[in-house]
DNA sequence: AAAGTGCAGTGACAATGTCACATAACCGAT
DNA sequence: ATCGGTTATGTGACATTGTCACTGCACTTT
């Protein structure tokens, strides 16, 4: 299932295609550590980030301290906001997180250009990425504008337990930086959920007992 | 100032270069009234839009009639959406709706790839679209999560009044819904600038009195 | 003038976020 | 095991924003 560097890069930038290989030249990889910011806001974009495997978390910051998730560019992925940088020169308009040890492939402006002139691969692998982080942007205002909060943490825990009854190992903080919320707010509705039995709460965990119920509620307004 | 149709296919679709004037062939050129709706949530995506003149507002409509403008699409632009739909085949996340009559250039998708191929121009345009929407989109999941609402109906005024004492024809209902917010909200927020003598109220209109006491709250937490 | 339609005003209440704390659990060093 | 520091969580009071159910007003049509 997990794609090797040389998977990707075959498939991205083919040797079998006339005049790639030199493309190949200023592709470098680099392992990035949990935690490294990888570019913050108003930076500008250099090179084109390509994860291999791992996961980078994309979010805004406010200045209360208070941070949502926009989305998470994973095994296989490129981050769009880079991609589109790059391109208008624009800076970066939010920050990247790694969230687990990553290994990425770090493709240089000129490259990148090369790449997409000559690939029609290279140029749907990118148009894709764009879309897919188009949409979940897109989801994300719907969400936060017009949802619920329990409908929206429900969501959440579904989404974390993989749909079963399972421990997650996180802090109500982070649920609330995921969600854009504040962490109080999290903190009385999983008391709510407990309250009816739907989950037990622990000190950085959380028991999803009952994911049928939380489920139903998760898919409210659909 | 503005351009024509003609300017946006040479620079596009330049005929100098080989092969390319096939592609134009393709390409429709048509005129959409005021109101009328380009495209749907979940309509599949079947062309590449291009404003020529005039402007498509894109919106999300939640069940209970609240809604909120994601962005403009304006002369010279193209929609990003439909971009990345079409190359990643999903179907539209958001709705699109004519705001004054508009015209357009319909370019088939076959014709779209080949031109993306093609032309590094036509490329740098696309992208350079999908970096500045991405933006818009990443500043509107800012500001409805963390921003206060007397704040961006501030920003929103002066916006419209372009940052001068003028009367600005538009209802609360109007203002909400750019902003994702209430009407009755919007009406106490602006009962309240009134209260203060920066605005004036008539129905359908609001009366900018006071450009600079706006534009100071506007700039609150930049 | 009467009726219809869309726009705006209002009070009561619900949901969410903010603030200022109090507790409690964990961790490492003694 | 105990102490002290750090991090996570609990809680009440309050502010802001959204919801609901109305009312009244202005303009248009008949």
């Amino acid at each position: 299932m997990t794609q090797t560097t040389d998977d990707i890069l075959e498939r991205l930038f083919p040797t079998a295609e006339s005049g790639l290989e030199p493309l190949r030249q200023g592709v470098e990889k680099v392992c990035l550590p949990a935690r490294q910011v990888v570019f913050r806001r108003g930076d500008p974009c250099r090179n084109y980030l390509l994860v291999v495997q791992g996961s980078v978390r994309v979010q805004v910051l406010a200045a209360n301290g208070r941070e949502i998730t926009l989305y998470r560019v994973r095994d296989g992925q490129s981050c769009v906001i880079t991609t589109s940088c790059l391109i208008s020169v624009e800076s970066y308009p939010a920050e990247g997180v790694i969230e687990e040890e990553t290994t990425a492939l770090v493709v240089p402006k000129a490259v990148f250009d090369q790449a997409l002139g000559s690939s029609a691969e290279f140029r749907r692998f990118v148009f894709a990425n764009q879309g897919q982080r188009l949409g979940d942007l897109i989801q994300r205002v719907e969400d936060v504008v017009f949802g619920r909060i329990d409908v929206r943490l429900a969501r959440l825990l579904m989404a974390l337990s993989g749909q079963g009854a399972q421990s997650i190992a996180i802090t109500h903080q982070q649920l609330a930086s995921e969600l854009g919320s504040a962490r109080e707010v999290i903190s009385r509705q999983l008391k709510q959920f407990a309250g009816r039995g739907w989950v037990g709460i622990g000190r950085g965990a959380i028991d999803v007992k009952e994911p049928v119920a939380l489920d139903e509620l998760a898919r409210q307004s659909d």
